[in-house]
DNA sequence: TTGTATGCGTTATCAA
DNA sequence: TTGATAACGCATACAA
């Protein structure tokens, strides 16, 4: 026995009334006699009747869904993000398809293609940091695909734009740590093409630049999986750690990153902030619980999710192109605890 | 310029051919030449063309995608298993709808009509704390919607069961407490009508009972709202801490309580595990990086979920309903860390 | 080997 | 005030 859910024709045999009588008192249609209309809303009411959504998409050409592509969900940025989403979303009636890339180019194609493909009305993005070119997305976009950008940045697509103050966020962390007395300040980051990574070095080279330090290429390191893989988190600060002039900080230039230095220096025994001053970006929620509590550079995440999706959905629902696009621009929330002085 | 993905109709004109010649070229039919088929395929590749989904789900009475219900996604737990979950659905080519409770039964009760209206094929559901009535359930899975529950059981419902050894967990987890001579050991739990809450006290009494301990009901408290609310954790924890023969060590029964647990802790200053022994259900990958470093009861999350996916499937494709039902109960991994010994 | 007609559930247009 | 019909895109039974 399969799942049958109750549609007009149930009405109108019931209730011995054509089936456009009943899409139409059931929509309020002013042809149609009260007494109609309260005997057909009594009885869909008995029957749990709700107009199947797949026929109202075939015929609307509508879906009532969005896509959204992210990295992971299993990390505090995303699912926070997520959340905000979700609740915009669900008010406004719509459905929320959620895909992962874990960060694979490969994937993030095939995701796009699926959604497309899926007749999602539009969709929200953050590339993968394996993505270098962007042309399959600007291709179904102009194509008519509404596309909401967030956190990482597409270059070259005309669209709604949600994303992060990173050199603000960078330029205070790395101020942080000048702050208190840090000489030599390195930098782990994301993959470098990413437009989030480029606008945190500049913050990072900034600071450093207003506090009269020398920029060193060599303080600066990439982790093309954005930290989610340990071994690479490790190459990387072994070679920084084994610099002639080793540094005395690090700002971490992503969640996973800043987790998984924490766990380089508790098995190397290195003394945070003592041997090495840490800040970095994270949304956990309990980097204050961690000994020492960790300072951190915090995204609104839940609010960043909040606007892309009120964004896509305006776009989606507008019946003209908009003229022109938003370029949300959130601030950063500097959790400032142990971690990053003595 | 609204999005437009192609269909028949447009290979149909552009060759000159019937749009069923097509359907069936498409679909490798044996009554249409390979002349013809080839031709057909190449230019559906040219133009990129995918069946719409919609139309196909409208006449199939099948959607391919499948609902999720959770209580949250920014729980390490939900969100590792609904990467397992993922894994499995979009390898069979099913779409995965993630909706969260917020442990409110109302919003269950929403999300569930909500996916049934929106012609899921089925269901993956872990009931919210809040809910004590399972009718919405059990009635929409007696009309035929498939049903596979997982971690919080639903009980009185004939289908697919993917579970934890909660029993075994919450044993082993006091019995590490005790074979480190802790002697006074509380439990603080999700609320007491979820199943996985009463399995776990059960382990729980019974190590004690193995011990040759009296049972103290007085020492177990129970949080409605599984640990997402501090303050319902503090208030918790301090009768427990005012109580004349106050607790040495205490068994958290959920991810939330355990870390907020150790954020109490970290408030009044408590020492783990000198003044506290501690161990407690956790999935979070940085329960390793604490000081001390947090024992942990994990659940095997992503493969609960993947088995979860694969049951519902299996469920979906099958033509008759299945003659009986499979109780998939995975064991729990503990990893021993400082928090729960001297 | 290919084309025509039908139905999936809904709503809008036209007719009565 | 209500009913019949067409259309959304696809797959299939039936015709040719």
């Amino acid at each position: 026995m399969k799942y049958e859910a109750a549609k007009l024709k149930d009405i109108s045999k019931a209730l011995g009334l054509s089936i456009s009588t009943i899409s139409r008192a059931l929509n309020d249609s002013y042809e149609i006699s009260e007494k109609t209309k309260k005997k057909v809303r009594e009885y869909a009411r008995e029957i749990n009747y709700r107009p199947n959504p797949v026929a109202v998409s075939l015929r609307d050409k509508r879906s009532r869904s969005i896509g959204v592509i992210i990295a992971e969900i299993a990390n505090s940025f995303f699912s926070q993000m997520i959340n905000g989403v979700d609740s915009v979303a669900h008010n406004r009636g719509y459905n929320v398809i959620i895909t992962q890339t874990h960060e694979s180019y490969h994937r993030e194609l095939s995701n796009l293609n699926f959604l497309a493909s899926s007749s999602v009305d539009g969709c929200l993005i953050s590339v993968s940091t394996e993505t270098e070119n962007f042309d399959h997305i600007i291709h179904l976009h102009e194509k008519g695909l509404p596309f909401v950008c967030f956190d990482r940045i597409v270059e070259g697509i005309k669209t709604h734009k949600v994303s992060f103050d990173n050199f603000r966020g960078a330029y205070e962390a790395t101020n942080e740590l000048l702050k208190n007395r840090y000489k030599r300040i390195a930098m782990l980051g994301n993959a470098s093409h990413l437009s989030i990574t480029q606008e945190r070095l500049e913050g990072y080279k900034n600071a450093l630049e207003d506090a009269g330090i020398l920029f060193d290429q060599s303080m600066v390191r990439y982790c093309l999986h954005g930290g989610m893989i340990y071994d690479e988190v490790k190459k990387a600060v072994d070679e920084l750690m084994h610099l002639r002039k080793k540094p005395d900080a690090l700002f971490t230039a992503s969640d996973k990153l800043t987790t998984n230095i924490i766990r380089y220096c508790n098995n190397r025994k290195i003394r945070i902030p003592e041997k090495l001053g840490l800040i970095g970006f994270s949304n956990l929620d309990i980097a204050d619980l961690l000994t020492p509590s960790i300072s951190v550079i915090r995204q609104p995440a839940f609010e960043m999710g909040r606007s892309a999706a009120e964004l896509l959905i305006k776009l989606i629902e507008s019946k003209h192109p908009p003229v022109d696009f938003e370029n949300k621009v959130f601030p950063p929330e500097m959790l400032i605890r142990q971690s990053s002085g003595l």
